[in-house]
DNA sequence: CGGATACCTATCCAGAAGGATATATGACTA
DNA sequence: TAGTCATATATCCTTCTGGATAGGTATCCG
């Protein structure tokens, strides 16, 4: 399935793509603004999806969003954006995105959402609306895992997280199982993208 | 070796630690203000080097660097600065520091200054003084070997990086092993630590 | 009490990563 | 032209990772 994905912010840019492509179904192109969007939809054809960030160069309002879906036609756009308001989500919708959804949800949950949008079986939650739904929160480590992702994230290796916090190299590796579980990565270098792009230290 | 390392700025404190320690024979301490670098100093006695960030909570002018030297008389302390000009550092110097250095210079040659420092071999090179003497330069790649350090960084593999560049996973292999020589680091996480602290790309 | 959680340890295994060496080609240049 | 540099490939070997499975203890809570 071919993905767009147009945002300006370089790190959730490289790191989202690199985290969906794990998915070998998943071929993510990027583009940094709206016209290079449209210049590789033009170009290579509407995607199975384009996943369009609200802050992007030359949205200018929503008439960027409305260029896109245009081009798009009839495939799904989905409005990602980091602030959003219950007007500007609606608003959105009715120019033509299928969802609106929040940075601050979990990149488990982005995943389902793009795989659900593709294959037509999605309900869109959007930040805004009744409680939380589908919102935000990230994976809930356990202190020790917090612990262990901490070390990762400097650079650490089993062994010397072992040595750190006085374990068992074999107990480390299961905290880093665990771990890995829980962001849906399946590499320490994936494990510290994640964290540091949604911050969950 | 012990190494104190005074600095408020978490990430740059935490890589920093973690690449020094991958020497054995180093072991370095935090302190985030001065008055917890005085309590480390003053109940674990003088570290062999202590490493001052300038811009670190209770350094009021120049004051806290006067008491840290005091506190570690005889022992080092080296001023590590993110913006210093001639004058400050010359005042630093004045001030009982060994040597003023700047963020910008490269991981390895502060680690060499580190050991020159306590080894008691060290001509102090500071920002701002005669040319670019001691100074900023990070270690230089070539183009793949950038384009490699880029894949590294959006977290894929080897294998991932061979298809992606469209080589084979021994030449990829091959350039990560430069890569991580002129990095001076033994590990992928380590190679993206620095070079998104140091931004490299 | 019984169950749920978090935590710790162990062993096995395939595959990836990391380190060392060797060979070869094109490009740029002293 | 000879030398250097970046590039690419291959082989060998060791260590580390990541995944699976299977235990064990302590604590908290209904």
């Amino acid at each position: 399935m071919r993905i767009l994905f147009a945002d300006d912010h370089d790190l959730l840019r490289d790191v989202l793509k690199a985290y969906l492509e794990v998915d070998e179904e998943l071929t993510v192109e990027l583009a940094s603004t709206v016209d290079e969007a449209l210049v590789k939809i033009a170009h290579e054809g509407p995607f199975d999806l384009v996943l369009l960030d609200y802050q992007i160069p030359g949205m200018d309002g929503l008439l960027g969003l409305r260029r896109i879906v245009a081009a798009q036609e009839p495939r799904p756009v989905l409005l990602i954006t980091g602030v959003a308001t219950e007007g500007t989500a609606t608003a959105a919708l009715r120019s033509g995105a299928v969802a609106v959804l929040s940075k601050t949800m979990s990149v488990e949950k982005l995943k389902i959402a793009i795989v659900s949008v593709i294959n037509g079986s999605f309900v869109p939650p959007y930040p805004g609306s009744a409680g939380q739904a589908g919102g935000a929160h990230a994976p809930t480590l356990t202190p020790r895992q917090e612990q262990v992702l901490r070390c990762i994230c400097s650079g650490l290796s089993n062994k010397q997280i072992a040595r750190e916090l006085k374990l068992t190299e074999a107990t480390v590796k299961m905290h880093v199982k665990m771990i890995f579980a829980k962001l849906s990565v399946n590499s320490r270098t994936q494990a510290i993208l994640i964290s540091k792009s949604f911050n969950l230290l």
